[in-house]
DNA sequence: TGCTAGATAGACAAACTGTCTATACAATTC
DNA sequence: GAATTGTATAGACAGTTTGTCTATCTAGCA
């Protein structure tokens, strides 16, 4: 058994078959990520993806899914440790940032998958959405921020902006400063 | 000739692939955009879709390509027609929202393409950000705005910002609130 | 030792691709 | 009116990819 449930330079298997799928799209973009093309890249054989996902779609989703339950995981732990909603807030986008900067463009992939596809994220959405607008409604009331703005909305279009840093960040190569400057943006939005 | 460069119901054959494909792309994701799914669904024949394009790649392109160029010309006289910075900026973001929540998530599909087609994109994306850059610079000149955000990178989050709100006017249907709150929300920041 | 799970290999029909040739038809030109 | 041109259409073609078989190999485990 060359690489079951082990590890092979450190990664699962399915992990290295997820690295390469985004590898993949980064370069050649959606419609050049095949499962042949998937399994030359992860240097295992085509027939051993299909232990794994059953088409290439699948691969796709499963990377923007495992990514995103990793990054609310951390954003849990992140938001918790800060005190007060202001400096949760911040810390919020800070990490958002840093994390969706280092995964590449991965975040915002969403567009390109099926509708059904999309659904399956919606979960993820809901989750981080609700931690930020339960921030901005705290916040609000404690007088830390302005309270005049819709905080539903204000929670999702912040939601994009985040979702979005992260190519500001592959564009600049700059994860602090795309931070700072969109601490300010938010913070300055609510405050 | 049944509709060499004349129209079907107003429509050229060229935007007519070009909607099928986009049509395609949201039920199925970029996978399931193939020439024969296209040509079927634009109710022409697959051979006509290579008199057009060259590659379904080339499609997806030319209909981001198309949508980009159309929005730059109107957010030039959008932005002519409006006195003053914060007017300016105002009106670029409320119709920055309206332009892409009509259009689907047509502004966000970039991701999706190779790498060699993302950068056919780029001289859009730098004139868009140029005009914001130009509005919040003149702005805080004049001190209409706050000056202590890094310019370039303040212009960079609201471009991605306006970019990824079509989605939300998608999610909600109501491109007037999603405006409204993204003015409150970008004015709020450089103001 | 034998059993089992997972990786691998080869084969297969189906679908899609890009290209070719040929035909049909409308508009333009002579 | 006849010839020409431009575009849509139709059928055929080899090459590639897909998803699904069946079968074999190998490492770990009982």
């Amino acid at each position: 058994m060359k690489d079951a449930t082990g590890s092979l330079d450190g990664l699962t298997l399915r992990q290295r078959i997820i690295a390469a799928a985004l590898s993949l799209i980064a370069e050649r973009g959606m419609a050049g990520v095949t499962m042949s093309a998937v399994a030359g890249d992860a240097g295992v054989a085509r027939q051993t993806l299909y232990n794994h996902f059953p088409d290439v779609e699948s691969i796709v989703l499963a990377a923007t899914a495992e990514h995103a339950a990793e990054a609310w995981d951390q954003l849990q732990r992140v938001v918790a440790a800060a005190a007060g909603s202001r400096a949760k807030l911040e810390q919020l986008v800070r990490h958002a940032v840093a994390a969706s900067g280092h995964g590449g463009h991965a975040g915002s992939l969403e567009a390109g998958l099926s509708a059904e596809a999309q659904e399956k994220l919606l979960d993820h959405t809901r989750k981080t959405r609700g931690a930020i607008a339960e921030i901005l409604e705290y916040g609000a009331a404690e007088g830390a921020f302005r309270s005049d703005l819709d905080v539903e909305m204000a929670a999702m279009l912040i939601q994009y902006l985040l979702g979005s840093a992260g190519a500001a960040v592959g564009e600049t190569g700059d994860v602090a400063r795309v931070a700072t400057e969109a601490v300010k943006v938010v913070l300055g939005a609510v405050d």
